[in-house]
DNA sequence: CCTATTTCCTACTAAGTCAATCGGAAATCC
DNA sequence: GGATTTCCGATTGACTTAGTAGGAAATAGG
């Protein structure tokens, strides 16, 4: 029941942007260098938001990313579909096909139909937009040196 | 994200044993075939529970397992987290070290909290008695060969 | 045009997990 | 004593995770 670190680092890669706002190009050895992950490896899994569509690139010297949309239009939720593949606690909630022959008749079905929707309602729900108000909000309240 | 097979079998053997708790004890092999699983695969899963005291066994010819307390004693969650390990969705939030040492600034920290206080939320509301309830629910509602 | 920078792309890998399988010892009933 | 059944530990093949490695292509500035 765990999120990989590609998903957790996804969601860290699009606050960052959405901090780091700028007009700048934003590169990922910067978000590599604040967060203190890979950059080989944030590269990978930069590769796959920019495969959905949610950052914009620009290749070369002062290059860089950016969201290719407001921080309010991305949900955490969406950021982790991408990333992990499915949030579905089990394969037979997946969209896509429900290959148990046994579905319609079992029982503790319903348990992880409950358990997903009570995940997507979480992660559905909070926006980047939202994250960086919390973190606005966590700077006025004293803490100093806040990271994400 | 997902729970793996260990979780979900070991539910389904919870319910098996609550729903067939007529004063013998049920064998592995019984409920390997009722619920089409590896009867080896489910000796380990077993053992888990009875480690776990959910369980009580007897060993040898007319031996087997059945429930330790009544179906209402156990929920879906505490299964899990013995046979899961852990249901936290980041190994942050686990409850014995919490070692990443940015903890208390992680801005993103906040969502996995929330996302785990509502799975928590789901599966540790959620009794095998419960189960057993909806499962006599929905053979009186005519669906006849109804399977866990 | 040259060079430094930066994204982009593909392949590889070491370690760990998952879902079993296999073989046999110990206990219990008849 | 023999059949049954739990108990225990070792092994395995496939897959996933969390990266590393190397280099091609694009761009800015000089």
């Amino acid at each position: 029941m765990k999120i990989s670190t590609k998903g957790r680092y996804a969601v860290v890669v699009m606050l960052d942007l959405a901090l780091h706002n700028d007009g700048e190009y934003v590169k990922v050895k910067d978000i590599a260098d604040r967060q203190n992950i890979s950059g080989k490896y944030l590269e990978q899994i930069i590769a796959i938001l920019h495969k959905s569509g949610y950052v914009r690139s620009v290749r070369g010297a002062k290059g860089g990313y950016r969201l290719s949309d407001s921080p309010s239009k991305f949900t955490v939720g969406m950021i982790l579909r991408q990333t992990e593949g499915s949030i579905a606690p089990v394969a037979c909630l997946e969209s896509d096909v429900n290959e148990c022959e046994k579905c319609d008749t079992c029982e503790t079905l319903a348990v992880w139909k409950e358990l997903s929707d009570a995940i997507n309602n979480v992660v559905d729900n909070v926006t980047i937009a939202d994250l960086v108000e919390r973190h606005e909000q966590n700077l006025l309240s004293g803490a100093d040196n806040y990271v994400i």
